[in-house]
DNA sequence: CGGTTGCTTGGCAATTATACCAAATAAGAA
DNA sequence: TTCTTATTTGGTATAATTGCCAAGCAACCG
């Protein structure tokens, strides 16, 4: 791979490092229905809230999530939707994997 | 997050774990042209064998390619072609983040 | 059979990710 | 201002990922 071409593979994985783990992945679906603050995300989740907070960062960093502060609350609101259309795919790899394995058994 | 609802999470964060790795996205873009050898592939990539046939080898247990033996040779392919309607997204994401960086500048 | 080729696996060091606690910050309220 | 409250950040211990080398395996060749 040269240079470019690894530049820009590399800023594709960062993108979906950032949903790469179970609790951001619940964040994304959660946002999804609509914005919410740190304090019902952080019960969502029942994490320590610094925890959440970090994930949260790591999301806005990525562009997947966008923050807006008002008052002492800060809310999360999901800024790519496109992300969701990535979950039915997710489970259909889950699905087709599923049947595989019942294929194995069955033969 | 009750259990259940944690393992869900948990198997589609698997699944999107293994795409989330420049070389790796790297493979399934080149192998959404069509089946290529683990020769070809080390080649494309160019790093040790070993560390390719790893990579593959982590896209194969998520579900996303399959592999197929003929003669000496490994053959791997897409599996689920739905992962690169991913992609678009992905470059959504980054469009408009770089979108909003332009902006914060002329601000 | 022994040798070669194409790939996978084991082992290990270096890097990176994760989660908690504690401390810091920011915005109201008293 | 001082006191809460909501969130972020620093520090740190633990766990997971990564990439290379070396060794192992399977399929073909002579």
């Amino acid at each position: 791979m040269d240079p470019k071409t690894l530049a820009r593979y590399e800023a594709r994985a960062r993108i979906i490092k950032a949903m790469a783990h179970p609790t951001r992945l619940f964040l994304v679906d959660e946002l999804a229905k609509g914005e919410k603050c740190v304090c019902e995300l952080t019960e969502l989740v029942g994490a320590d809230i610094s925890t959440v907070s970090k994930h949260l960062s790591l999301l806005k960093n990525a562009g997947i999530v966008q923050d807006d502060k008002r008052g002492l609350m800060v809310f999360y609101k999901l800024r790519t939707p496109c992300v969701l259309k990535l979950f039915s795919c997710i489970e259909g790899v889950m699905k087709q994997k599923a049947a595989e394995a019942l294929a194995a058994i069955e033969s």
